[in-house]
Formats: structure tokens, sequence, C-alpha cells
DNA sequence: TCACGCAGAATATGATCAAATTTTCCGGAG
DNA sequence: CTCCGGAAAATTTGATCATATTCTGCGTGA
């Protein structure tokens, strides 16, 4: 057919992956609020990019629970009912207090002032009030503690719930602003120093249930 | 385009779907060995399908961990390593032991009686021999317990680990047969019947300890 | 109120393009 | 003469797109 349009394949990466990635932020971030549709056509339109790739990153991200795939085919960012949030707690106490205790056990001087460096840009975040970057650093904070956790079966399941709470979080917080937002990530910093597994277990489980809470006040 | 073959939509459930279940199925019950490859085209022709619904089934089944990316875009079923297949039993005696409980504490009667039902079946199939039956009421009993939990999202995470180890429990069956199975089932259903979310849950420990160490001791 | 059709969105197909693996073939070293 | 790399053709496989088809939801009119 000739002169196909064929925009330049952009770099090495597959569009698939890059939309994945863009719509998977947009939901960790509350870009996307809850229950607001998703469309396919909607974000081929807004990401520039062909049916194909974003269906299958639509696909991808229910799959993780990131969105929710009603029964006639419409797809949706998930509301939080009260059960679900209990669930989630639930399990990210299950498993993130367990990811902490691992990280702690091979943590290094220089992995702690890292997580400490990341920890001071999110006082900042806090003192300023901004909420965005609020949610990016809290992120990045616990992103790199599980890394260092060198458990990618665990990290993935606690992405996956990370990401079914994002867009309730970032409602909580463009609510309340980032006022009543202390976070507990000194006790955890501490222990991590330590080299205490069951004092970070500790602190993180404080840390998730605090977090978690905050968003039950809000229903 | 005139006569395109056309096939007749087969009933309500889309062709992704259709094509998913059955992928799903294969990974879960050992149909698929480890470190197999898995081609689109390949299933293109299995399975009968168009090129796009195995695409998104595959897209699902690798965000699920059922099947591995490989960084050079080939797809292949995982091989487990001892890593994580510690991960693995971390990450179910974190959760399952809690679905247990929760299963427990509203049971009934009738409830437990199916559980026994299925129970008297993998006995009978281990009698028997039958690996795949075997394999089938194990993984319906489970599915059938998580579904009295009634926490549809931490069920998601579990049935994502059990796509995670199906391959090499099929494996290990294969090599030992059906002898060394003894089922934990007994203890689970007392536990189930008296509603003791405790002794619940310490019996669905022993199961997955006991399961695990099974595959363990296969490499 | 309910049936019917119409618009719009999702699903599925096959073609086409790009990338990676496999195969083949050749030259040099032993 | 045989055998072992290594490069390049060839084949297989994945990614993307344009388009056809089907389904859902909604408005319209009886």
């Amino acid at each position: 057919m000739g002169e196909t349009a064929v925009a330049v394949t952009g770099a090495g990466i597959p569009a698939h992956e890059r939309v994945y990635r863009r719509l998977r932020d947009m939901v960790l971030f509350g870009e996307l609020a809850p229950g607001q549709p998703v469309t396919i056509q909607g974000l081929v339109e807004e990401l520039d990019a062909g049916m194909t790739p974003v269906r299958e990153a639509l696909r991808r991200l229910t799959a993780e629970g990131a969105l929710d795939a009603m029964g006639n085919r419409r797809i949706a960012v998930p509301v939080l009912d009260p059960a679900a949030l209990e669930e989630l707690t639930e399990a990210r106490i299950a498993l993130e207090p367990r990811l902490a205790a691992r990280a702690a056990r091979d943590m290094t001087a220089e992995r702690v002032g890292g997580l400490r460096d990341i920890d001071d840009a999110l006082d900042r975040a806090i003192a300023r009030g901004d909420v965005g970057r609020y949610l990016h650093e809290n992120h990045r904070f616990h992103a790199e503690l599980n890394r260092f956790a060198d458990a990618p079966i665990l990290t993935a399941l606690v992405d996956g719930l990370w990401l079914r709470f994002g867009p309730s979080l970032r409602v909580v917080c463009g609510q309340t602003g980032t006022r009543n937002l202390p976070d507990r990530h000194k006790d955890l910093l501490h222990a991590l120093e330590a080299r205490d597994p069951d004092a970070a277990a500790a602190a993180m489980q404080a840390d998730v249930e605090q977090g978690m809470e905050l968003i039950l006040q809000s229903l």
C-alpha cells in the first residue's frame, strides 16, 4: 500500500510497553479518578498510539487489577468499597512487612542513605503541600525498599496492590492536602539502619495501617 | 471482502476470553512444561483462533506471572529456581491461611459437605494414581475454599501464585506418581467444620508447606 | 411500556513490517 | 582433509495497522 503514514518506530521499546507504562503511572498517581470510564479510542487519541497497543496495555492493566473490566465490555477505574479496602489492607499487611524484613537483612549504609534522600524529598513535598510530588516520592521510597528485598515475585504482588488503591489515595490527598500526612518512615529507616528485620516489619506494618486508615476515613 | 470464511461467532464469550481460559488451564495443570517456549503462531494453529485473541490472552497470562516474557520478545513457561520457590512459599503462607481463616468464619454444613465431596474424589484419584485428576480436584478444593472466603482480591493474588507453580507441580507428580501425596485436607476440614479460624489457618499453612516442600525436593 | 433500529465502540481478521533466531556457507587453523 | 568459528542469507516469529464485523446502549416511535 505504498506510503503508509508509518510513524517512525519510536525507540527500541515497543509501543504497547510505552502505553502500558504511561497508563500505569496515570492509575498509580491518580491522574484517573475512581469510577472514570476508560475507552480504547479515547486513549488512542490522547496517547497518540495505535489501537492494538492500547488494547494490549488495557488487557494487562485489567489483569493486574489496576482497571476494572465490567461484564459489558467497558473498562473503568475501580471504585473501592470498604470491603475491598479491608482486603487490600490485609494483603498489604501480609506482604509488605515481609519485604521490609528481607530488605533489612542485607541493608547497607549506601542504601539507607539513598532511602533517606528520598524521604527528605518526601518531607519537602509535604511541607510545600505538593501532593503530586508527595505521591511520587512516597511510591519511590517503597519501590526502592522493595527492590532491596530482592524478591521479584513478592514485589510484583505488592505493586499490583498499590495500583488498586492509587486512584483513591490521590482523592484523599486532594481533599485533605498534605497536612495530615506524617510519614512513618523514620522508624523504618532506623530499623533498616540497624538491620533489624523484626523492627523493620513492625514499622512497615504501622506505615501501612496508617495509610490505609487514611483512605478508609474518606470512605 | 466478500466470502471471508467468517467463523460463526461462538457463544456470548469473546474469543480472547476462551483462549485465555484454555491457556490458563494448560499452565495450571501442567500441559505445558517449564521452560517450554510459547509462540503466538503456534497457539493460533493449535487453538484454531485468530492472532489478536491469542496475543491478548498471552499478555494477560504474562501479567499474572503465569508466563514469562523474555527480553527478546519471546514468551516461555517459567522455570522455578529455589529462590523463586522460596518466595512463592512465603507468599502462599502469608496469604492462604488468612483465606482459610476467613472461610472458616462463616462456614456452613452444606459447604463443608461440598468440600468433603471434592476431597473424597481427590482421595480416589490418588488411590488410582490418576495424576491429572488429582491436580484438578486439589485445585478445585482450594478454589472452592477460597470462594467461601468471599475475598476477591486476596483470591486473585493466590490464583496468580498457583499459576506460577502449576507447571512444576505437574512435573513432580509425573515423576513420583501420586504415592507420596498424603493430603492434609482432613485437619483443614475438621477446623472448618468447627468454624475455628486459627485452626483452619494452621492446617492450611501445613498443607502449603508440605506441597511446596515436595516441589523443592525435585529442585 | 416495549420493540426496533441506529450510532458508536469493541472485537477480530489478515496483511504488512520489523526483529531475532536459525541455517548455511566459506575460509582458515590444526 | 577435517573441523571450528563467524558472517550473511533465509526463515520463523512478533508487532502494528487498516479494516471488517459484531455487540451494546440508547433514543425513537408505536
